[in-house]
DNA sequence: TTGCTTGTGATACGGCCCGTATCGTATCAT
DNA sequence: ATGATACGATACGGGCCGTATCACAAGCAA
């Protein structure tokens, strides 16, 4: 019963959005009374929520490797096959603008998957840098942004999620877009 | 008329978000009968996609200087002041998802502003390479997305979006996180 | 079996909003 | 003055909201 109402929900989220998604529907597809959704969920926001939660949880954990380049790739990788080989992608691609106005299923999305991921990168970084592979004062919040906001920028704004993709931004992130030796001072304010 | 209910559009899509806004509503708060407009745009997707393309025409071009670090700064602190300070913000969140999804608000989103967007940094970009600041084999797509990604993982997913985080992107894009002198090779596959 | 409780699918309800059609009116150029 | 055009207002059938009510089936106790 609840599987079948978040399988639902699952389905008409990716084919019609969260602004046309009724919940008159989901029931219909369901099997179910209408009813059932509301004594469980009590508003369309509870159950997206539900659903997101339940999808995202897969996707947080990076695989331990003894290379540094290795492990931030598959930071990388990691969030770019949940957004395109999962049923995470089209969910994600539907409840964007919820996440990011509604506090309802924001706030929860926030203080688990993506502190979560912030947290792993963070792992990363530390164990590179008791490798010596990395400078000991990375900002890992921005670490993290810089690894993983390009797959959404791309998830958003258009162009290839590729596994070539995954490597020029690992590559950048790594090695910087700098020559080699010339300085570029931050000025001061 | 056209302008009053734009401006209506703006204000309701920031305080209701895509899925609750009503033209109903836009129509009552704009003075204006409901057939207008749809005489005018016929959906609310056009109406939107009218509203998001005024609002961020403003915010594409960046100011030449005679700095690739400055320049650079520019393209990442544009989009974070056009997300913060104008009305801009409100509008591109709540319509995240729909430009994610509905290719009717999407592609021309993508054709114009982004692909502006993506221009112009290629621009301080072939600069920066003809001072000799920057490699000269860059990606300029990942450019874009190294530098503007970061601004929208924290529009989305939660972060301060202020001058010192835009200098940490900047900075992690132009010297990168690497110890200077160590490799990292990337693996053939 | 009987009786009771719980959760269910179905249905109906008032209310809101959709998108369209049709009014009478105000503002133009001719 | 005349005609055309665009407007605000209103009304319409239809869809969906969120809630309430119903009969019914499953589970359990005695």
């Amino acid at each position: 019963m609840h599987r079948k109402i978040l399988e639902a929900t699952r389905e008409l989220l990716g084919e019609e959005g969260f602004a046309d998604l009724r919940l008159e529907h989901v029931a219909a597809r369901a099997g179910v009374g209408k009813a059932t959704i509301y004594r469980r969920w009590g508003s369309k926001e509870a159950l997206a929520q539900e659903l997101l939660a339940e999808l995202a949880a897969p996707h947080i954990a990076v695989a331990d490797s003894d290379d540094t380049r290795e492990e931030l790739l598959a930071a990388v990788v990691n969030p770019m096959r949940a957004v395109t080989d999962t049923p995470f992608g089209p969910v994600i691609r539907a409840l964007l603008s919820q996440i990011a106005v509604n506090p309802t299923l924001g706030d929860p999305f926030r203080a688990t998957v993506v502190q979560a991921r912030r947290n792993e990168i963070a792992r990363l970084i530390a164990r590179g840098i008791a490798r010596g592979d990395l400078r000991p004062d990375v900002d890992v919040d921005v670490a993290t942004e810089l690894l993983v906001g390009p797959v959404y920028f791309r998830l958003m704004f258009g162009g290839q999620l590729t596994l070539d993709f995954a490597n020029r931004v690992v590559d950048s992130v790594l090695r910087g877009y700098g020559v080699p030796g010339r300085e570029f001072p931050k000025p001061e304010p």
